[in-house]
DNA sequence: ATAAAAAAGTGATACAAGTCACAATATAAT
DNA sequence: ATTATATTGTGACTTGTATCACTTTTTTAT
């Protein structure tokens, strides 16, 4: 599935510039008119969204990734934003040529029908745990996520302020900021700046799991 | 888009019986073997899934729609269930019938991967509201909801428990009961028993955007 | 019809997390 | 370098909502 997603963005790519998002630059505009796709090629970013009082954070996303599918599908306005928060490289696809390369090419229609189900999925657990489990455990499985699936590593740089995670798990900058130090206090992560070093994956594991 | 569907759902039908559940039987097992994806004809469901602690709806649609794309494309092993809360009637569609359909259909696919942008969009502004209202606006927009689009009338049958609305706003059975109370004592809604009258929108309306 | 099981109503209490208010660092800008 | 701006660190206080512990009503099953 790896290569059909290269191949085809090949096809795609080939008459279409890179352009390079510098970190906190904004990719995709919410409420303005688009014609575009956006390939993510390189890089990470934040899907937010206005929410009743204020922005939201939907949630991250690495590269490789297409962005902005709703709007190619739906009206033409983007109906969310998102912003690099590391630096990275995009593609932008004419909504016509991407449609095209989606009617002639069904192998590419299900690779997107694939990627948007599973996003749905997601979605879906991403809620659940968001609902059911108390701030601690939520901040637990950011650390988690950007550990396991961001970075890959267990030592990285916060790509967010800490307000911005509040704002992705739902809880005040505050209550983020006390939870760092309990966790950093427990011997749990170690913090210089922004500067993460996990000492304990299981313990975050177990907080992720149970609080 | 509607007529294709329609089409679509003829020659997807045609050789498959139509399946009538009860209110409160399910529809899809998460966690079984499935070589189907369900089109929804008829009907009213709630989508829930298995969080950290219980059991989390999801949320509510109502017919028609297709059920279990995940389950097409990712792994054969339903990610979550779907409950039916009004009598319904869905068809069953083989996997490979499904998938055979989207290639040689490329309509198909881009009315498929328009719905699933769609429901992406709309779990991103759940999942927003949810986090930034507090019970009584998620509550009002419960009964928005199943006024406006779901009934589509100021007059229904709440056609879940207060502990499923608890549920699936995030919210104990009792804080529920005691946010109704309220609303009856404004006058905003009338209920006798489960069925229920919309007195005061604008109200409804205003709670939601506030509250 | 009657027992059993769910669902709904309600008070008392507890607590996680929000808000407010500053101080202390960092980062960015001129 | 030196302001200006944004981020982080903490204490004190408030509050929405969960939890617990019943009672009452409604629905379902026998």
């Amino acid at each position: 599935m790896r290569t059909l997603k290269d191949r085809q963005l090949e096809q795609l790519g080939k008459n279409h510039a890179v352009v390079k998002f510098k970190k906190d630059s904004t990719i995709i505009h919410q409420g303005m008119f688009s014609t575009n796709v956006v390939f993510l090629r390189e890089g990470l970013v934040k899907v937010h969204i206005t929410g009743p009082y204020n922005e939201q954070i939907v949630r991250l996303i690495k590269a490789p990734t297409y962005l902005g599918l709703p709007t190619t599908f739906g009206n033409k306005i983007n109906q969310y934003s998102v912003t690099a928060i590391l630096d990275s490289e995009a593609c932008f696809i004419d909504i016509n040529l991407f449609r095209k390369v989606l009617e002639e090419n069904n192998n590419f229609s299900a690779y997107i029908i694939q990627e948007l189900s599973k996003s749905e999925l997601e979605s879906y657990h991403r809620c659940a745990n968001r609902a059911q489990k108390q701030t601690r455990g939520n901040l637990a499985d950011v650390f988690l996520d950007l550990s396991d699936n961001i970075f890959e590593s267990d030592s990285f740089t916060l790509p967010i302020s800490q307000s911005d995670i509040g704002n992705l798990v739902d809880a005040s900058r505050e209550s983020i900021n006390r939870l760092l130090s309990e966790f950093i206090n427990d011997n749990i992560i170690e913090m210089k700046g922004r500067k993460v070093k996990i000492l304990n994956k299981k313990s975050l594991q177990l907080i992720s799991s149970n609080g």
